[in-house]
DNA sequence: ACTACAGTTGAACGATCCTTCATACATTGG
DNA sequence: CCAATGTATGAAGGATCGTTCAACTGTAGT
C-alpha cells in the first residue's frame, strides 16, 4: 500500500528500495504462490509422482495408486487441470491424465532431489 | 490405510501397483509438501526473493522491502527458520537473515523461470 | 535503573483448504 | 428406454493457515 514504508522502521533505506525494485511483479508472485500451493498437498504430490512414472493414467487408477477416493482424485485433478499442470484425454467415459508442463516436471524432480539430500531434523536455530 | 485399494475400481491393476511401488516414501511426500507449502505464500515468497537479491537483511528491512508488518515478517521467518530455509545471524539486538539452502534457491529460480514462460490464462480444458 | 528499540511469541479472528457425501453428467450395453 | 459405469461437481464440516493485537525478551544508551 505505502510506497516507502511508514509503520516499519528501516535500517538500510537504500538497500530496502533497491531490493524492492528487484522483486518479481505482484502478478508473478501470485502465480508462483499458486503453483507452489498445488504442490503443497500430499495427495496432489503423489498424483504428480504417479503421472511422472505412469505416463498416462485414468482417474480410478490414479485414485487407487495414490490412495485417494475417486471424488478426491477428481477434485485434485480439477485444480491441476485449471493450472495447466496436467492435461486430459477423453475416450468414451474414461479420462486419461498426463503431466502437461515440463517446468513442473523439473520443479518436481529438483524438489525430490532436495528432499533426498535434506536431513529431516527440524529445529529452531 | 488399505494396502491394495478396496473401494475404488481399478482398470489396469498391474500399472497401479507398479506405480504405487515407485512412489516416494510417505516421509518424503510429507517433507516435500511442507517445503512447497512454505513457498505457497506471497509474503514468504517475496522474502525469499528479497534475500536472493539482498544477500543478508535484518527483519525490519525485510519487512519494509516485502510490505509486511514486523510481526508478520517475524512469524514468516520463524517458519522458514524451522524448515532450515533461512539462517539467522544475531548482532546486538539485530537479527540478520539469509537463505540457508542452495536447493531452495534453485527451486525458486526455476519456478520464476516457469512463471515467466507460462501464459496466465486459467481455464478448464 | 529507566527508556527506547529490534525482534519474538501467543491468542483470536477470518479466510482458505481438504475431505466427504450426495448428486449429476455422459457413455456403454441390454 | 433403463441400468451400470467412469467421472465431475456443489455443498457442508472440520482443520489449517495468515494476519493482527498485545505482551514479552533482550540489548543499547543515558
Amino acid at each position: 500500500m505505502d510506497p516507502d514504508g511508514c509503520a516499519t522502521p528501516v535500517v538500510d533505506a537504500e538497500r530496502v528500495s533497491s531490493v524492492r525494485r528487484s522483486l518479481p511483479s505482484e502478478e508473478t508472485v501470485q502465480d508462483l504462490a499458486q503453483v507452489f500451493g498445488l504442490l503443497a498437498d500430499p495427495g496432489r504430490l503423489r498424483m504428480m509422482a504417479a503421472l511422472l512414472e505412469g505416463g498416462e493414467m485414468c482417474v480410478c487408477d490414479l485414485a487407487a495408486a495414490t490412495g485417494q477416493s475417486m471424488s478426491g482424485a477428481s477434485h485434485a485433478l480439477r485444480l491441476l487441470r485449471m493450472r495447466r499442470v496436467v492435461k486430459v484425454r477423453r475416450s468414451g467415459r474414461m479420462a486419461y491424465y498426463q503431466l502437461a508442463d515440463s517446468h513442473v516436471r523439473m520443479l518436481f524432480d529438483l524438489a525430490i532431489t532436495h528432499a533426498r539430500h535434506t536431513e529431516r531434523e527440524s529445529g529452531d536455530g
